[in-house]
DNA sequence: GCTATAATTAATTAAATAGTTAATTATGCT
DNA sequence: AGCATAATTAACTATTTAATTAATTATAGC
């Protein structure tokens, strides 16, 4: 089939994308229709007819990420044997992710600031679900004898959070870091180093010596 | 002196405390003019002829925040004769100021996640002096022998980032709890608490054995 | 080729909101 | 008391923007 002149589905997926670009960029309030029109090339009434509405908008834009990551962190899974190993591979895939999808770590903190003001739901169901993943990690370890007894929720937001502040963060420290060269904000550190990083901090203080 | 009808410097305080609780609510977009006269009690007009605009009043907001902040680190450092207990000040006074001020993280968070888009310099330099505070201790632990060479800043979003997102995300916590009585969000753990928590798995991850 | 329908657009509406202005009221000073 | 000035207000303006509508264009099935 040829490259044809009207392709629904080629039009809503490309308004989606604008949608993603814009909004991680300028957050929810300052993207209007008529940015995420101009940045896909489509007419701004597009936006409504295929989605409800901006907040319809949003919302897709959110499941979208939310379940590819979601996906992706399952899938890692996988492949390992022991809690240390699906702990490693928790971070490292979260960390990957964020790194691929640097718009999603800025979406879900300015998201987690409101409380979830633009989409209560479907939020909260998609961070309950990774949450439980890594609590099913660190219970586990618990069993298998090699992990303390931890507080799993603080150690998903030392794990989580970290990672993505430290993508939103990228070009402040860059910045502050040719600003003051006296001052280290691990602008150049490689993601999987940082992941790596993390990991074995986590890892350190939940070992049973 | 009595309860005077007009006092200049009582209302624009008055404005700008207005100004934090719905800034912090809703975001620097999402909060109004209209808001902040209604919340305070006085004409909307007074914004401008006290502060420039707007984007002038949360300047004043965020820089009476950090400015507050840093001081209470500052001055908890003060009573401590090792890094080790540097290191659980500036954890315990952070934790203690975010569960004091609970409207600062969501502020700082959604800043970050805009890249500073609405105040590039004060806030850039805050964020750096705070840092500045946790990479010295870190130095001085690596002196005294008691830590391990870390990576500073990835530590310290692991504590700062994880406080922030503690709080903000309390109510989010608190529903998730009650809708799911299997999960453990740590909705009701006291912050030292978590604090002491944090102190530890740190501490532990730093020390060289 | 014709027709029903799906996709797309230009133009418009109605509401919200940042910022201004000119008038009004209180205060301190002499 | 009266005056200059500081504090406060009500009303308004200009702009932005989410959402709608009615018209237009392409497409697929017959």
């Amino acid at each position: 089939m040829a490259k044809q002149k009207r392709d629904a589905e080629a039009t809503k997926a490309k308004i989606l994308a604008s949608a993603i670009t814009l909004f991680s960029k300028n957050g929810f309030d300052a993207t209007t229709g008529d940015d995420i029109a101009k940045e896909s090339g489509f007419n701004k009434a597009l936006i409504y007819y295929y989605f409800k509405n901006k907040a319809g908008l949003y919302g897709s834009v959110m499941s979208t990420l939310f379940d590819s990551i979601y996906k992706e962190v399952i899938d890692s899974k996988k492949c390992c044997d022991s809690a240390t190993a699906e702990l490693r591979a928790f971070i490292e895939t979260y960390a990957g992710y964020a790194q691929k999808q640097p718009y999603f770590p800025a979406l879900l903190l300015r998201e987690l600031s409101d409380s979830g003001t633009h989409l209560p739901e479907m939020m909260f169901e998609s961070m309950r679900r990774l949450f439980v993943l890594l609590s099913d990690i660190l219970r586990k370890g618990e069993e298998e004898g090699v992990f303390k007894k931890s507080i799993p929720m603080v150690l998903h937001f030392m794990i989580v959070g970290t990672l993505n502040l430290l993508v939103t963060t990228q070009q402040l420290r860059a910045k502050a870091a040719k600003e003051d060269t006296q001052i280290d904000t691990c602008s150049d550190c490689p993601m999987d180093e940082i992941a790596e990083y993390i990991f074995t901090t986590i890892k350190t203080a939940l070992e049973v010596k």
